[in-house]
RNA sequence: GGCGUGGUAGCUCAGCUGGUCAGAGCGCAGGAUUCAUAAUCCUGAGGUCGGGAGUUCAAGCCUCCCCCACGCUACCA
């Protein structure tokens, strides 16, 4: 790496309607900060931003739903995060807000750049539904409904929760605007679309070749397959890239600087990206710096942090908005994490499955050193090629076996020997010491690994640092040479060469786990970080030079790491076991309720439009390129009908052939991968979401109805 | 169904462009040691590297087919 360079890092922004939880600490800001923490330590120019998401639907809709004003909303969350952030370590230049006005500038400025220079927007004008009494279009989020897929009529004009499908607004059958609770009307509006089709064609080559503009960009290779393969697959999907809109209705946002556009704003994936540059800007202000210089040029090194949920806009959107600008230098590389699962389920809030940062940070207030023995764990299973899990009982396990017993006690024991037979001071030897070379190649190894971002197997490598101490410890055994003759020369270069391992390892855990850092450098008796910089004591080492010098004094023994499964103090193995005990008791309270609640009065008339009849499935086969889908003949009797039904993952065609089943007869049919359904099977399903047919005793005859 | 990513010792996982790649950690079983937080160090375990076929002098690592898990996507009228 060259030292010319800029670097700017930049961590997801988090959305500022919640809490972080650990899941997206090990995705996007762990890693971005130890990179950067390595970075600052070799003597990289390195800039680190991050801020908060403050706009969209989500926010205005939250502040509605709790009756506060959307700026409480985002306050609350931002200073939320950004606090929980500083707590926990994660080191950033500056934490920035899209609320700001210099990001309302940057955003508008941004968006007429691309609206001067033509060719990249293009104007459409749709259809959409517009609130009479409110005067105002609804955002998608604005309308409910029923899900004309599973009839839940609470479904989002967006998507559907209760089954997940994506929805569009004019898809929700009876729409009800939130804000007025009037049936919205449709109306035409204008918005502005981003060209992205037009930028596929050198993206492909830019991401597959790491060319750009015919010159060579950066290394493909560095990059993650998974980030590689999910990008080419959305430049490979039917039809290609395809404009995306830019613009919303909505009255939460930047405006859209142009005149013909009041009421309009930015959508807030346009704005959330450039919120990158706007907290740049604020940084370069506040400390008289330049942040073109950051993101402008060939020396640029431009790399997102993010989760994989992130991966389009990162390496496709933005890259393409960039680009489109013309004056901002690209990613370098866009190391995305897989996610990170607890205890072997999704992290879910409504569920209280998982926990957030702040709620870590609280409930582990009297652990010692508890920020340092979460990112350690969440390094160590850090989802940096596929999705990992964390459990508390690895998170014990590392923290005793691997932080206490390896590291912390390697440190610990060379404190005491070198206190008590040297008197605190480093003793002196007649020449640099081998062993020390060899934890120089182990260095080498590990920056490498960072600056090819895989930092589970550079942590791996500090381990290595320190076992290799333990061992080489072992096999002198100071201890015993000492009984014989304190002025052994082997205990001295033994425990030189110790002292100075456990000061290269205040330099390399300080990525990793800056809290011990700093407490392994007042160990060995430095007062200042600038002490134990990487990149000098790497210059030091190629030199055949040692960190410390002979006499130097190192400090008092004092132990790094309080184990949990410790036999005189149960403290801490409470505190993970009522952790451990409340996701228990979230599994019972799952079993116990289980049963959706009870939907709205009807009347008698409203049951009798349904005309529900006995049947018999004569024929089924599996609908080709559907996972879902049967075609089934029925025979009602009167007549036989083709229905669609979506069992197929649960019931093989050739086992439901002279079912018996009820149905629903006088549905409006609808045509269902170019199959028309003329009806539809009614089925139980459970909490699990497995199906079982609802039908008469075998023998009873087909056609009649159902009451 | 399509696309993507994975399937390696009991567990968690390393294995880059094919030839000491059959490995590490934990667990387990012996042994050594006492400076240290019941810590440390040494030794052992013999896993058809998801299954099958192929390319090659040589294949976890390349090709094809199949199975399984996860993610995205279409589809449960």
């Amino acid at each position: 790496m060259n030292k010319e360079k800029k670097y700017l890092v930049t961590s997801a922004l988090p959305y500022a309607n919640g809490a972080l939880h650990l899941g997206h600490l090990a995705g996007a800001y762990l890693p971005a900060d130890i990179f950067v923490r390595y970075l600052r330590q070799t003597g990289r120019d390195v800039v680190f931003v991050c801020g908060s998401d403050e706009h969209g639907a989500a926010i205005t809709m939250r502040a509605k739903k709790e009756g506060v004003s959307p700026q409480e909303i985002i306050d609350k969350y931002h200073a939320l995060n950004k606090d929980t952030f500083q707590r926990l370590g994660i080191s950033f230049d500056y934490y920035h807000r899209t609320s700001a006005p210099l990001h309302f500038e940057t955003a508008q400025e941004f968006f007429l750049q691309l609206y001067r220079k033509g060719g990249e927007f293009e104007e459409r004008t749709s259809e959409q539904y517009f609130d009479e009494e409110y005067q105002q279009f609804l955002a998608d989020r604005y309308i409910t409904g029923t899900c004309p897929r599973c009839g839940h009529t609470e479904a989002y004009g967006d998507q559907c929760e209760k089954c997940g499908s994506a929805l569009s607004p004019t898809e929700l059958i009876d729409p009800v605007s939130t804000l007025s609770g009037a049936k919205p009307v449709l109306r035409p509006t204008k918005h502005w679309y981003f060209k992205l089709d037009k930028h596929a064609g050198w993206l492909r080559e830019w991401i597959e070749k790491g060319l750009l503009d015919g010159k060579q960009h950066h290394d493909p290779r560095l990059w993650k397959k998974h980030v590689v393969g999910q990008c080419l697959s959305w430049l490979d999907v039917e039809g290609g890239l395809q404009p995306r809109a830019i613009t919303r209705d909505l009255d939460w946002g930047i405006p859209v600087p142009l005149d013909e556009a009041a009421g309009k704003v930015l959508y807030v994936w346009f704005d959330a990206p450039i919120g990158y540059i706007s907290s740049t800007k604020q940084w370069a202000i506040d400390n008289g710096r330049d942040w073109e210089e950051y993101w402008k040029g060939d020396q640029v090194e431009l790399v997102h942090f993010i989760g994989k949920d992130n991966i389009v806009f990162h390496c496709i959107v933005f890259p393409a908005m960039l680009k489109a600008h013309g004056d901002f230098a690209l990613p370098v590389n866009v190391p995305a994490n897989q996610f990170l699962n607890f205890e072997g389920q999704k992290f879910s809030k409504s569920k209280g499955w998982g926990i957030e940062q702040h709620e870590y940070l609280e409930a582990f207030r009297d652990f010692p050193n508890c920020e340092d023995a979460l990112r350690y764990a969440l390094i160590r299973i850090m989802p940096e090629n596929r999705d990992s899990d964390f459990r508390w009982d690895d998170f014990v396990e590392y923290h005793d076996k691997e932080l206490a017993d390896n590291l912390g006690n390697f440190v610990n024991r060379v404190v005491v020997l070198t206190n008590k037979y040297f008197d605190g001071q480093v003793p002196a030897v007649d020449a640099f010491p081998a062993e020390l070379a060899q934890v120089r190649d182990l260095i080498d190894q590990l920056c490498r690994e960072i600056e090819s971002y895989n930092f589970r197997a550079a942590l791996q490598l500090l381990m290595d640092v320190s076992s290799f101490g333990n061992t080489y410890l072992q096999e002198v055994s100071p201890w015993q040479l000492w009984k014989e003759d304190p002025d052994h020369p082997e205990v001295r270069k033994c425990l030189y060469s110790c002292v100075q391992i456990v000061a290269l390892l205040a330099a390399l855990t300080e990525p990793f786990i800056p809290f011990t850092a700093a407490k392994i450098r007042k160990l060995v008796g430095w007062t200042d970080a600038a002490d134990a910089r990487l990149g000098d004591l790497l210059d030091r080492l190629a030199n055949d030079q040692a960190p410390l010098a002979a006499g130097h004094r190192i400090g008092e023994p004092e132990l790094l790491f309080a184990k949990i499964n410790d036999r005189k103090d149960q403290s801490r193995l409470a505190i993970v076991e009522s952790q451990k005990a409340k996701l228990q008791a979230i599994l019972e309270a799952e079993k116990q309720s289980e049963h959706e609640p009870v939907k709205p009065t009807i009347q008698f008339d409203d049951f009798t439009k349904l005309d529900i009849r006995t049947g018999t499935i004569l024929e089924a086969e599996k609908i080709p390129k559907a996972k879902k889908l049967l075609k089934l003949t029925v025979d009602l009797g009167f007549e036989r009908r083709t229905i669609v039904s979506g069992i197929a993952e649960f019931f093989e065609p050739e086992g439901i052939v002279g079912k018996k089943v009820i149905v629903l007869a006088n549905l409006a049919p609808r045509s269902l991968k170019g199959v028309e359904s003329q009806g539809m099977i009614l089925m139980a399903e459970n909490e699990k979401g497995e199906l079982a047919f609802v039908a008469p005793p075998d023998g009873w005859s087909d056609g009649f109805a159902v009451r």
